[in-house]
DNA sequence: GTTAATGCAAAGCATTTGCACACGT
DNA sequence: ACGTGTGCAAATGCTTTGCATTAAC
């Protein structure tokens, strides 16, 4: 497992105490472990990647801790969960370049067509080896059926 | 299952039959079905709503042939797949807005950190009753590494 | 000492695959 | 007729869950 840079692992990890102070959650190992495994890359990885890095550092852990892990932090917000919000394919007879937006609660995704959205271009040099074909905006938010029900903001 | 818009049920009809003659691919009835019931309905269905949608029209469909017709549509260009690239989750330690760069070959996913693209506000009616949170833009093509093995462009 | 977290094994879904039969061309 | 498409059932892969053990507070 690669070591991420001190300042960040520092930042990382305070944060992560206080956040789990807060919450009345335990300082384990294997939290430790992950949350240095997660901030060590940025190249999103999935679950079996996580587990890949820390297995051989921490014997005995379990798959099912790294997923448990994994969503607890996204839960106190600490790591972020990208793409597969339901673990559910869905399809779009909509092949114009539009963009969505995605309810965080029941999960139902509403067509966004606005002309002012079609024409970015990223200007970082992190673009300039990778070849852009299209893309699309996800709006997270609450469509108008769950406003009513949701008493908290994440 | 709803029918669709003459006008719009036309359209995709006809494309339909015109990309399907070009790419040498039968005209069935399921096909004709799935793409009927996945035009009649903006939200985004998984393929399990398409199967609902169609199993009563057309008996003794299966499920499989919806994954599989679906999955036709997308690489023939008449439907898009969203969310889900991979049926596997990924995460991220950074929890500040930023954006990826997916490649589609290989499924990596890179940040991208750009200020220009972090304040798009929406300018659009259906916005109105969707209470927006967060967004994320999604830039969809090929990683350095995938670009010199890929010889054509979807 | 209590309560929460972990590990294991089994279960749960979404999705894919192999193969025989049916259908579109 | 030929080759593709479909249906079925089984397999696969990712993820979740129940329960006993272990560790954090």
């Amino acid at each position: 497992m690669k070591k991420i840079e001190p300042n960040t692992r520092e930042l990382k990890t305070r944060e992560f105490e206080a956040v789990c102070r807060k919450n009345g959650l335990a300082l384990t190992i294997q939290r430790r472990t992950i949350l240095e495994a997660l901030a060590s890359r940025s190249d999103h990885p999935t679950v079996d990647q996580v587990y890949e890095d820390i297995k051989d550092y921490l014997k005995g852990v379990s798959r099912t801790t790294v997923y448990r892990v994994l969503e607890t932090f996204v839960s106190i917000g600490i790591a972020r969960k990208i793409s597969n919000p339901e673990s559910k394919a869905r399809f779009d007879a909509d092949t114009k370049r539009h963009h969505h937006l995605t309810c965080i609660k029941c999960g139902k995704v509403l067509d966004l067509h606005d002309p002012t959205l079609d024409n970015l271009v990223p200007d970082t040099e992190a673009v300039r080896e990778f070849d852009i074909l299209d893309y699309s905006i996800t709006f997270n938010g609450l469509c108008s059926c769950c406003q009513e029900t949701a008493h908290y903001r994440p």
